[in-house]
DNA sequence: CGTTAGCACTCTCGTGTTGAGAGTGCCAGC
DNA sequence: GCTGGCACTCTCAACACGAGAGTGCTAACG
């Protein structure tokens, strides 16, 4: 059984079968036959069509269903497709604008901002859209606050560099009146802003053991409320929009599928693993097919690309869908969704305007 | 072609056999044989029970999905079981103190609660749970707060005396520094807390017509703040859990309806209005098959029980599944859950501790 | 030697048929 | 009023069958 060729073997005339072969499978998601390839294009018949989709297969770029039906592309013909054949068609002007409006420019949190950023995902693919948020303890504290509710519980909220909003209700030992707690969030957030998470923590250790024998009652409310209301709960979340839209395609026929398939989506804490293994590298990644243990057990893809601010990545984002899906399109729509979120954040964070875009 | 018949009419005898199908359709999903029911009790010979079928048949409690298959319980048929055959059974000590331990005495916001709520719900009756989180507009005011961000971006923390809290970035015309945001957050706060959204809205706008000619900065600027950061923006929220567990179940074997039923969970709006005819009367509600628009087109049945503070109904908690569901547990469920999301919201508000409860 | 036309072969898919099984409705007898 | 028996109906799975689509192979052609 010959491997694989690396695709400087394939003939210009292979390729140009392999690539169509590829394209009509997306448009139809029905195996294609050497005579649909034949009227095409080429000068050529269905016969010599047939000898080198023989080939292909041997070379393991298509395959058979079952004896005679048509052909359907590999996951090493996507690659292929996507590495060196396809033509990225750039994200139309309508588009772009629709998703700047959405995103740039808007007064909001950022998490309201990776709703809307997943929301476009799936709407503008007809893909499931997904969006990982930072992990918490990477964030860079802008601002804390404490709000007394009722009692002893206190609504701490934390304000990160980039826009993200963390609410969380804490109790303490004793009541706390509401003028010192502005007192202590004016100092946290005068000391600490600019520093992440973690390394608040890590700094507030230290304080409790230096000066734990003079320390004054203040300080002491200080640690603690900073203590309790700066842990982070680890977990990174996960935005997925659209997974109705899964319905519609004919890869789902039966129920059984369509269960697997919610049944991977209900994983969160897998679907950020994968996602965040798209993080490296910067552009946007593909996996295709058995790439990876979601994708492998579904025939599924993932296209995803990293977003964040200057150079720290935050978080990634990006849509799922079955293998046969149009690439040439979705590519440059997650990167160019991947920039905009960025910038967007970028924009949060400074506190610019709407910043002017060329048209 | 009669009427259905007011329960009075039915022997005895009748309704025993009517609860019987009832029970064994709940079961197993399957059309009931006059076979199956004479084996199970009674001293009768399945050709009796045959006639009393076709009895229940013309009265509209039973009917056969084709000639010759078993029956099936009617809408009515459920109503009457429901209203009166049905035993409660109590949710057990197990599920209680699972579903206490998960409400109350756990320092959370409010929206946490409801988030909890709608997990359990879904888990316990392994349906879909749905929980519709109060009208914003209704919520009373327990404190309002100001963080500055960036620039002119604001971060307006609202809190409800149910421990409700909604974030906000809003926009001024001028930055504002951080002390005249404490200023204004505190004059706020002491001035509007324990009225309505709505109350505030209004009384900000005659205030706004009286003092126009001598309004001074300050006023003039918390006014602007008090008017961005309240306004609500009117949508119920809504959350649903565990539309997953849905396709497990062999009433949904085929794709094109779990792909309606999706739709019907993705039209928000339209659950909310159901539910939200939940929200008289007090008691658990349940509706089924053709009482509503939602339930009728998918032969689909809703329980809900509305929740609140004191007299204030809130909201409205529920169950959606199909028709044939194991209402002798799940209205009590239901039920429980209402009353236990309540007093966790109660106790957040007045600040007590996890209340003892007898076990 | 690459290309092509032709033909036999294979596999799927929709349709029609058939028989078994389950369940009912009805009737006659207890 | 209840019950056993029987004919009837409907579903469902299995099977066969033919049409259609597509392939693989081979022989001929430029």
């Amino acid at each position: 059984m010959p491997d694989a060729r690396d695709y400087g073997s394939l003939s210009p005339r292979d390729r140009e079968i392999l690539k169509d072969v590829i394209l009509t499978y997306i448009l139809n998601a029905e195996p294609v036959s050497s005579r649909s390839v034949a009227k095409h294009n080429f000068g050529l018949s269905a016969a010599t069509i047939r000898n080198v989709m023989a080939d292909l297969e041997e070379w393991g770029y298509l395959m058979q269903p079952h004896t005679s039906a048509g052909r359907v592309p590999t996951a090493a013909a996507y690659h292929l497709f996507i590495q060196s054949m396809m033509e990225a068609r750039s994200v139309p002007a309508k588009e772009r604008r629709y998703i700047q409006e959405n995103l740039q420019g808007v007064t909001a949190d950022a998490d309201h901002l990776l709703g809307t950023a997943s929301h476009l995902l799936s709407e503008l693919s007809s893909q499931v859209g997904v969006v990982v948020s930072p992990a918490i303890g990477e964030t860079v504290l802008k601002a804390v606050d404490f709000i007394p509710i009722a009692g002893r519980k206190i609504l701490c909220v934390v304000v990160s560099s980039t826009g993200f909003i963390d609410n969380k209700v804490i109790e303490t030992e004793e009541e706390i009146p509401r003028e010192e707690l502005t007192r202590i969030s004016n100092y946290l957030t005068a000391n600490f802003a600019g520093q992440t998470l973690g390394d608040i923590r890590e700094r507030l250790v230290r304080m409790m053991v230096e000066e734990k024998a003079q320390m004054d009652r203040m300080l002491a409310r200080t640690i603690e409320l900073a203590q309790a209301g700066l842990a982070s709960d680890g977990a990174q979340g996960v935005m997925v929009d659209g997974t109705s839209l899964l319905l519609a395609k004919p890869e789902l026929a039966d129920v059984q599928r369509v269960r697997r398939m919610f049944d991977a989506f209900a994983d969160k804490a897998r679907l950020v693993r994968i996602l965040n293994r798209c993080i490296q590298g910067g552009g946007v990644r593909v996996l295709i097919g058995e790439d990876s243990e979601l994708t492998s057990e579904l025939e599924f893809s993932v296209v995803a690309a990293p977003y964040g601010v200057g150079q720290r990545p935050l978080g990634t984002l990006g849509i799922v869908g079955p293998s046969r899906m149009d690439y040439e399109t979705i590519i440059p729509l997650v990167h160019f969704l991947g920039e905009t979120l960025s910038r967007a954040l970028a924009d949060t964070f400074s506190g610019d305007e709407r910043r002017p875009e060329r048209r």
